[in-house]
This record gives C-alpha cells, structure tokens and sequence, in this order.
DNA sequence: TACGACTCGATTGGATCCAATAACAAGATG
DNA sequence: CATCTTGTTATTGGATCCAATCGAGTCGTA
C-alpha cells in the first residue's frame, strides 16, 4: 500500500512544519533571528531546503525574511493583529456554519466537554484546549481552503493571543467560557445562524479587548 | 535614495512574477506541465530559484506540486471554485467599506469613468478594466494581509473568470454594469453599508451564475 | 568628541554537480 | 493476447562550493 506521496518525505517540508511548532509553542517569540544554518543543522539537512522552508514561512506570515540580510520570526502591530481578527470575525462564522450540519454527535459531546475542561486548565492547557476545541467545531466544514486559511489566521496571531491570555488571567474570565458554552449550545441545535453569530460575537469581542492592551504589541 | 531593497532583486521573485503574469494572461492554461529546465531557461537562472518560486506559487494556489514528480498549473473544481467566492463574498465588502472613507475625489470619478468604459470594450479589455475597477475601489483600505489575500483569490479564479465572461458574453449582460454602477453611486455618497450590500450582491450572483455551468471545470 | 568613510567578517543568494524517485516502454510469461 | 515485471530515461530533490550583499567595528578627520 502507502505510495500516497508523503508531504513529509520531502526535507523543506519537515522544516516547515518543525519551525512551525517551534513558533506556535512559544519557544521562538516574534522577533527572534533565524540562522539559516542553525535550522540546517538542527534538522540535519543542507541550507537549501532551509531557504525553501524560510520562503514557505514567510507566505504563511509567520516568517519575515529581507533579501541579503536575513529571517526573523514575524512580529505584528496592533493594527496588523486587529486586521487578522476582522477577517477571522468574516470567515471562522462561515466556516463553522459549513461545518455544523455535518458534525457528529459524539462530536458535538466532545465540543461540550472541552469547554468544560477549559473552566479547569492552566493557561497552556487552556489555549490547546481552546484551539481544539474551535478546530473541531469547525471540522465537518469541506473547505479545505477556507480551513486553511483560518488556521494560518490563528498561527500568526498565536503568540499574541498567549500573551493576551496571561495578561488578562483569561482561564478565569468567565465571559470566554459563557461564550463557548452557548455555542455548544447552538451547534448541538443545529442552529447555523446562532452559531454564525456567537461565533462572530466571541471574535469580535476579543479584538476589543486586545485594543485596550496596545502595550502587548511594544518591541521589548 | 533607493537602497530600498527592490523585491524583484531576487532571482526567485522575478520568476514568481514571471510565472504568475503568464499564468493571469492565460497563456499557461490549468493542467499545463510547468518544467523547471524550461523555466529557468527562459528566466536565465538555475533551477535552484526556480524551485523556490515553484513552491511559492504553489503557496499562494496557482500552482499544484507533486513530490518527485513535477508541477502543473492548478485547476480549480467547481467546488473549490464556489469555495472562493464564497470567501470573496465575505472579505471584498469588507476591504471595501474600510476603503471607501479614504477614496480620493479623483479616484472616485475614475471608477465612474471605468464602469462606463467598461460597457463597451471587448472581452480581455473588459477583464483588464474590471479587475482596475475593483482593486481601484479598494485601494483605499490600509489592511494589507486582507488585500492580498482577495488579490489571491482573484488570481486563483483568473481562467475560470475569463472562461464563464466568454460563455455568457458577459460585456453584453447588463446586470454586470447596472451593479458597477450602483457601486459607484453608493461609494460616491461614501455609504458602506450600501457599498458592502452590493459587493456582496455581485459576487454572489456571479457564484449562482458559476454553478449552472459546471461544464467549465471538465477535464479537457 | 562626534561624525563619516572604509575595511573585514558573517550571512545569504545562486550555480553546478550528484543521487533518488517516478513515469515510460519493452520484453517475458501466464 | 493480456498482464506483470524489469530496465531505461527523464525529471526532480539535495549537497557542496563560490559570489554578492549587508552589518559591525575601526580608523581617520573635522
């Protein structure tokens, strides 16, 4: 069997998704220099899929490379990061409205149970849980483009929606929590508009909440 | 002055650019078989950028790679067609109403003079003015991931944009023009709610009209 | 002392060469 | 005669080497 082409058979791809990580984890914070030869060998390969693999982060914007001078991870302004929110609150309502005839049941109970668990999880519990917990609402949607673009919507943002959550203690801002348990709510009615618009609510509200914490987006 | 470090200064730029204007004219059609000898030659460089731009078209979906195996222009189903402008529904009245309060006076009376031009011109003028038409009518917004990623969208639409104008004579079907107009008109009075409305409208009645011709997406 | 030019070092960009993979075709065998 | 196998060839993926560019530090001068 197998002969399905493995996307990780190539190199620059297993770096992309290595330095991804790296990024999303927190371990690389925006700003931080990358060396072309440090990721080479790190992941035991030549520079060249490491340029490859550089190019490929930066049209995700996770990376920002200058010609002849080098790649840094990717830092947003406050404008940039409210801009990346404003097309979320257009298209994750979209996406999750696709998705919810679709979704099954034992699905709709898992949704239920992560926005439990998320009331009782430590902050980086919590933000795996949360990004879990809306992939999954949004996993019976066929998009696969739409998808994608979400995903790469909360990867640029992922630091600063970290840095969010630790300044606002935001495991014990109960209005988060109220929010997901109304969306479980409309999902499990197989209410599309509801959802559309709690999704819609959650997001923007949000995006006004990080505004009055422009001292997030300040270069250390 | 200068010293700006000119983006197409790179070999891999250049043949982005390159690749992608020959892809938006038409003259390499879905399907067609991209070799990578073929283009450096014909951009006098090594394959090595070739690779890179390889894969970031591919990126920004204008190109379909196979690991070991090659490349090929990408070709849009019906479905993923839909995806599109379904996206596209969602994110230009956006863009658009953020444009509006900054259009100039000047740039205003040329979308007027586009639309009226845009009556009577023959089927590439016509796709060449529709597009300055809209990014015109957006040029305005300052969020620039935003414009991007609808600038992606029309490229990634290009071909199957240019075939459904020639199936319907679309210079000739006036709804197209009466909803330029009424754009004009609700961006002269700086109305956005009207201006998104119609937006929206166009790009959906464009879908619909998608979706009774799925004979456009069969493999030739 | 402060500012500017210059040199040196480090890092990236590009070209050539080699290895690996996959498609294609011819031949052998049931 | 069809089908599977095998060998060949073309094309892509990767590594090493060389050139170009940028930044930092130093020296000189006003």
């Amino acid at each position: 069997m197998a002969s399905t082409p493995r996307a990780d058979a190539l190199a620059s791809q297993r770096i992309v998704a290595g330095l991804r990580a790296q990024i999303l984890a927190g371990d690389l914070e925006p700003g931080a220099r990358i060396r072309q030869e440090d990721l080479a060998e790190r992941f035991g390969a030549s520079r060249l899929p490491v340029r490859e693999a550089l190019r490929l982060l930066e049209a995700e914007g996770l990376v920002r490379l200058v010609a002849n001078t080098g790649a840094w991870v990717a830092r947003l302004s406050l404008t940039e990061c409210t801009e990346a929110y404003l097309i979320r609150e257009r298209l994750e309502p979209l996406l999750l409205a696709e998705s919810i005839p679709s979704l099954s049941e034992p699905a709709v109970s898992e949704l239920d149970r992560l926005a439990d668990a998320m009331e009782f999880a430590d902050l980086e519990t919590f933000l795996v849980l949360d990004r879990q917990f809306h992939m999954l609402s949004f996993s019976g949607a066929a998009s696969e483009s739409l998808a994608a673009q979400v995903r790469r919507l909360w990867n640029t943002t992922q630091h600063y929606r970290r840095a969010f959550a630790i300044l606002v203690d935001i495991q014990h801002s109960h209005l988060t929590h109220h929010e997901h348990h109304l969306m479980v709510d409309a999902i499990s009615r197989r209410d599309p508009q509801d959802a559309e618009a709690l999704q819609a609510l959650h997001i923007r509200r949000t995006r006004k909440a990080l505004v009055e914490h422009p001292e997030l987006f300040d270069v250390a």
